[in-house]
DNA sequence: GACCTCTGTCAAAAGGTTTTGATAGAGTGC
DNA sequence: GCACTCTATCAAAACCTTTTGACAGAGGTC
């Protein structure tokens, strides 16, 4: 079947060169007559020359591919907002690095401390948890790496791009205050990322600084709807109700408004609900949810700039790098 | 920053022995004594080293990676049905071909003829379509090359994976005209592919066959949700008004659904309305409607074992490989 | 003690590019 | 017609592995 690959050797044979001009002619590094290059490019078509990638990246010492991984590990069975922040930051780590001739290789996210090596010149981490093993396992290796939110074990590794949570969250909390809330329920996650931890500080200091009641419930975010339907139903039915939820994930907000129709429980004149990240569930939840947007765009981006610089050896940036968050007010905290 | 990369020659080095050792020690191809094994990885550890993939893939000619393209163009913008589609694919892909220990690699789907080279060892192109230019590319470079659904164009090519469209959609006919369904219309898009076009086919086919009436509309898959609404309501508000409607993107038929609810027009009453893709759009619609799931996974687990075997050198299937779609009834066609 | 087998190691070749120093020949200026 | 510069080309080295044929020494058999 596979007959010998055809190689840069056959091409300049074929066109009765060296292999040097025929790579000249596609680099362009040096002049080559107009005859000449005819030629070569002839025999490159008759011979359906493509050039080895492998020996390519060896000589240039460069492979011209990212890796990405996403950590909470892809879960295709995962909640749907999950996964559409999955195709938020893919889209656009692929985008922005196409734009430099780039491509993108999908890095397992082996539990396994020793990733099989793939041919990239840099790696993005993103959502890393607390002691990352694929983090520390890239930098153990001296592998470029850029991190999409911190490693709560890494607090000053330079390279990371960070969401500001506290513009963010503050801004959420502010505006809830205005409207009204006095009694807030937060509800949070068991996945020890920065995402979780920043904003249950930031949302607690805020109500203690004034002065409202504030209640914390953990949810995993592994819960199946239904599950987590249940919980916040009852949460909803016990007698000293909320008047406020703050919810980190969107689908666990959207549950809370229909839960809160049920039960007979109007959003947002009896109850206000603000998820903490923003996706379809909460856009086109019964009641439209005030969310939190994680710029999954801004936070991708801004990585992918980071890293380009981090390969072109730049020196690591001095500050702290933070994307903002968006704040979207809807129906579901409106007067 | 970046001193010389650490090679397998300093290991040896550093170890006292000669690289074939140290190489023999990793792969086991030879006994090594426990001593020198010893030695070696203490090398190992001490100089961090990480062999090289470039260099590796050279020597053994494979990449360890396999390519896939997604054509309609992934947008980050589009509709989130189609986000979805993308990830069920990429997760699919990358955790059947994970269990082989290969990598997956993301091909932009330039409309360049000539992709850029990339380090894989076979790509999966997934709807492509009429006459594709990155299928054709890469057929042209010889590259090991699986379809996931048919470019019309190449009906014969034998690495494809199809969908059984007639079954499913036989079946969602047969359910309508069961439930009373006499008047159908049929939205449709303008791309050039498989699902366009063999359902198209089909559901006009059937109609004849069975007598019923039944009229094509041709949208454009790119259309505003804002648009896509209008041209339904027009279609909805028309004196002869169809009783059945089968709708190509299930965003489109969520669009139906709360368009007849806005008109007094009753689901599944007056109206049923029937999806020929299966999404978060249709699930969650005002009211559930019944799709056709274009099963993902099956599709993406079937390219990837038919990658598997054409990489191996395995004979080309000698019948056309077909996956079964799935039909879920929903309240949108319910008594 | 001659012959053989095993074990552990080494040296060298091969894989397909890109890069660079060298050079032949053509053109230019006087 | 000499000295020089350009242009177009070539040969060889380097990139880092894996694989394989060779071999030295240890141990076994007769």
């Amino acid at each position: 079947m596979a007959a010998r690959k055809v190689t840069i050797r056959d091409v300049a044979e074929r066109a009765g060169v060296s292999i040097s001009t025929v790579s000249h002619t596609f680099s362009g590094a040096r002049t080559i007559s107009e005859a000449t290059r005819e030629r070569v490019l002839q025999a490159t078509q008759d011979l359906g020359y493509d050039p080895n990638p492998a020996a390519r990246a060896l000589r240039i010492g460069r492979h011209g591919l990212i890796g990405l991984v996403l950590r909470p590990k892809f879960a295709v069975s995962g909640g749907s907002g999950r996964v559409e922040t999955y195709n938020r930051l893919l889209g656009t780590v692929t985008t922005e690095v196409l734009r430099e001739g780039i491509g993108v290789v999908h890095v397992p996210s082996l539990d396994h401390p020793r990733i099989q090596p793939v041919p990239m010149d840099g790696c993005i981490v993103a959502h890393p948890y607390r002691e990352d093993a694929v983090l520390n396992g890239l930098l153990a290796r001296r592998m470029p790496t850029v991190a999409i939110e911190e490693d709560l074990a890494l607090p000053d590794y330079p390279w990371t791009v960070r969401l500001d949570y506290t513009t963010g969250v503050n801004a959420l909390m502010t505006e809830l205050g205005d409207r009204g809330a006095r009694n807030f329920a937060l509800l949070t996650g068991t996945e020890e990322n920065a995402w979780n931890v920043r904003t249950r500080e930031l949302v607690e200091t805020w109500c203690a600084d004034h002065g409202h009641e504030s209640r914390t419930h953990v949810l995993s975010e592994g819960l199946t709807l239904t599950d987590a339907r249940e919980r916040i139903r009852r949460l909803l039915a016990a007698p000293a109700r909320p008047d406020t939820l703050v919810v980190h994930v969107s689908d666990f907000a959207a549950l809370a408004v229909s839960a809160a129709a049920e039960l007979g429980i109007r959003v947002p004149d009896d109850l206000m609900v603000a998820s903490l990240s923003d996706t379809e569930g909460s856009r086109s939840a019964l009641v439209p949810i005030t969310a939190i947007d994680l710029n999954h765009e801004g936070m991708a981006a801004t990585a992918v700039r980071l890293m380009l610089e981090l390969l072109s050896g730049a020196p690591k940036p001095r500050t702290p790098v933070h994307v903002r968050p968006e704040l979207h007010l809807r129906g579901s905290t409106a007067r």
